[in-house]
DNA sequence: CGCGCGATTGTA
DNA sequence: ACAATCGCGCGT
């Protein structure tokens, strides 16, 4: 199959989140399609991490196509990917996937799919770009999607910046 | 060094 | 509706 260069992540963060979904996470032996994503920006973004430059969120603040997991309340990872040029923060959060490898199914929710496929915080700064076990390759074409507001925050919002399959969710 | 909170989840 | 659970970010 075909991974997914440095130049798809190089772009605004809206249209990686939106281009990600229908693709393929390949994770060790673990395969699965991104079906929900969330866009967080930067000083213009009050929910994002990016909102200011700290030792946890200066990987957003780097070159796109690089991961960025964080851990949270006290027992879950999150995975995101770092979006926009070298500079710029900005990084898509992964929410739910299908799994296309055993027992296949549903992870629905970011903290779940960490714990399940086991992406824990050594697999943060890891540049998916040029990894062969670690990356995302072209998977199908997604055409109905809804746009929403994102979970779980409390400043920003007004933006629409969750991305969800409406049909696959199953 | 201490303290409050969080891009979540499972249970009640 | 709420507890679990702890690293991060910020103030002192």
């Amino acid at each position: 199959m075909e991974k997914i260069t440095r130049d798809f992540f190089n772009d605004i963060v809206i249209n990686v989140a939106q281009g990600l979904l229908g693709q393929t996470l390949v994770f060790g032996s673990h395969k699965a399609m991104i079906l929900e994503t969330e866009a967080y920006g930067g000083a213009d973004d009050p929910a994002s991490h990016a909102f200011k430059y700290t030792t946890r969120s200066r990987i957003m603040f780097g070159p796109p196509g690089i991961s960025y997991v964080y851990f949270i309340y006290g027992m879950y990872h999150c995975l995101n990917v770092v979006t926009e040029a070298e500079g710029t923060p900005s990084a898509v959060l992964i929410r739910s996937m299908k799994l296309l490898t055993p027992p296949y199914h549903l992870l629905d929710g970011p903290g779940k799919i960490c714990r399940e496929i086991g992406i824990t915080k050594n697999h943060n700064g890891i540049d998916l770009t040029t990894q062969n076990h670690f990356y995302i390759e072209k998977g199908v074409s997604i055409t109905k999607f809804e746009k929403t507001p994102r979970i779980g925050i409390s400043k920003g919002v007004d933006k629409l910046w969750r991305f969800r399959c409406i049909e696959e969710l199953n």
